[in-house]
DNA sequence: AGAATTGTGTTACAAAAAGAACAGAAGCCG
DNA sequence: CGGCTTCTGTTCTTTTTGTAACACAATTCT
């Protein structure tokens, strides 16, 4: 007996097509620390959803109750079934899939890891390599290698609206070289090197370290042979349970910088998003006359 | 500071002793099934404990609550933490920052998107997605946009390895309506979208849509236009503390279906990936020559 | 671009709930 | 056993809360 009946929750879900602006936002509101805040009053939800308080009383018609007092008796109706199943459902993430299930197996697995790779980084060297990434005088070069070449694009797209003077290089391209010509010294290099450990990735480190550039390192628990070479190391846990690698973790890692950085530059992130957003708007004017 | 305050059913049992017979009866009928019971109005409550409604007021006030409905926002906060706290018992994930530091707040928010969004996943979809995903019969065609490009082209990296044809469109590119040129009834697009939701992308699904393709959307929790048009649909929690979006919850979903898809055709990829590796060793010879 | 439709917030009203005052019941002492 | 104290339920008042009606705003369609 799975009593499988649909949960409030579900049911808001499924609806969301059908509900408009303001409904969908109140909706948000309500998933968004479900059901605690669809207990309280009518006009409490309204205001944290920034709706006002009929919206909230036409929602809950919409999904079928005939007022708010009944939406909420079937809330608490709901509150009381869960609390007495026995089944600790509480280490499943996909509620309503076995806990053996590969969504629940692997997210297990990533928030494991990222607990474990947080709890070793030194928040010293994260603050001092953000630093260096962050500073508009020195170039920044960004590699990735076969796999990580996501992770570098993607630190790569939002460090170049941030900042100027960001060049991305794939290792694993025959053209990297050309890029080094003009490394100076205090350059910041930021590596991404996870096993299996490229070649490339190395000569081109190998050559940065000798050009007098700063190295960072985004790499996993073994450690690519980068790491002697570099100033901050940052090595992230990725195993899972498949054949591949997770990058979840190192991508966590990737938009905590960027964000600290964008903190750290805002004045300038602003103005350059600005002019990027405008850029942007050209293309598409001009887009509509072709 | 661990937060360790006393719930309000410690504090109903601790002053138990002290209570009237009427007013323990009542405690009774509340941590019965707490706590559902206390979230709803008063007079429900007494009448459930088979008291009166003035010695729930009473009662309630001799635990230290100015009156019911302050009782009641105390027992839904307790709720709201109950909710959070899974997992996230972690106050700092980075041991030796404050906790105020960017590593644990943004740490601690994409953990919550997880939550969030897992939570929000029917299996089922899951499934049905990752078996037309892993489907070698239907040609698989995966798009991102300007920023989700890096999720797409993670998703194709590895989809490359476990079957064949597998291609790479985006959407930002002029080029993308020449790859719809032989797409068949029945073959899957996997389309990444999030906000701000780019014309191009809804476009192309639209096209995909009219050609009778299976579309599988991977979007935010506003969730992209092209949903209209999806088979499947999973939205992902994007919101972090800082001017852009996480992409780490969406990622943690693509590397699950990747281990899936992977299970599902073992054989296929076990194959796949040797002669993979092969052709790497040859290159790697190739180059030793020249 | 204008008209019709749909969605949304403000106001006003009705219902309901919580609190206060009171009166009756039960237990506890002399 | 009667008077006192303590507890409990009923009634009434005040406040809060939900809902209905309206008018304005946004959107869509023509």
């Amino acid at each position: 007996m799975p009593e499988n009946q649909p949960t409030i929750s579900d049911r808001i879900q499924r609806e969301l097509d059908r509900l408009t602006r303001a409904e969908r936002q109140l909706a948000h509101s309500i998933l968004e620390n479900y059901p605690a805040s669809g207990l309280g009053p009518l006009a409490t939800l309204a205001k944290d959803a920034n709706v006002s308080a009929p919206t909230v009383a036409r929602m809950v018609q919409k999904l079928g109750f005939k007022g708010y007092p009944e939406f909420q008796t079937e809330l608490r109706e709901e509150l009381k079934a869960k609390a007495k199943n026995p089944i600790a459902k509480h280490d499943t993430w996909a509620e309503g899939a076995p806990s053996g299930h590969v969504l629940n197996r692997f997210t297990d697995a990533v928030i494991d890891n990222i607990r474990h790779t947080l709890g070793q980084i030194d928040p010293d060297d994260f603050d001092a390599a953000c630093g260096l990434i962050g500073d508009p005088d020195r170039a920044l070069y960004i590699v990735g290698g076969r796999i990580t070449h996501t992770m570098a694009e993607y630190l790569f797209l939002h460090a170049q609206v941030i900042r100027a003077a960001v060049t991305h290089i794939q290792s694993t391209s025959n053209t990297w070289p050309h890029y080094l010509l003009d490394v100076k010294e205090g350059d910041v290099f930021v590596i991404f090197d996870n096993r299996r450990y490229e070649n490339n990735t190395l000569k081109l480190a190998e050559m940065a370290h000798t050009k007098g550039a700063k190295i960072i390192l985004f790499t996993d628990q073994w450690r690519s042979p980068v790491h002697h070479l570099a100033d901050i190391c940052f090595s992230s846990r990725i195993v899972v349970p498949s054949a591949w690698d997770s990058a979840a973790t190192t991508l966590l890692l990737v938009e905590t910088v960027i964000a600290a950085i964008q903190d750290q530059n805002w004045a300038q992130t602003k103005d350059r998003t600005e002019r990027l957003e405008d850029m942007f708007d050209q293309t598409k004017l001009f887009r509509k006359f072709t």
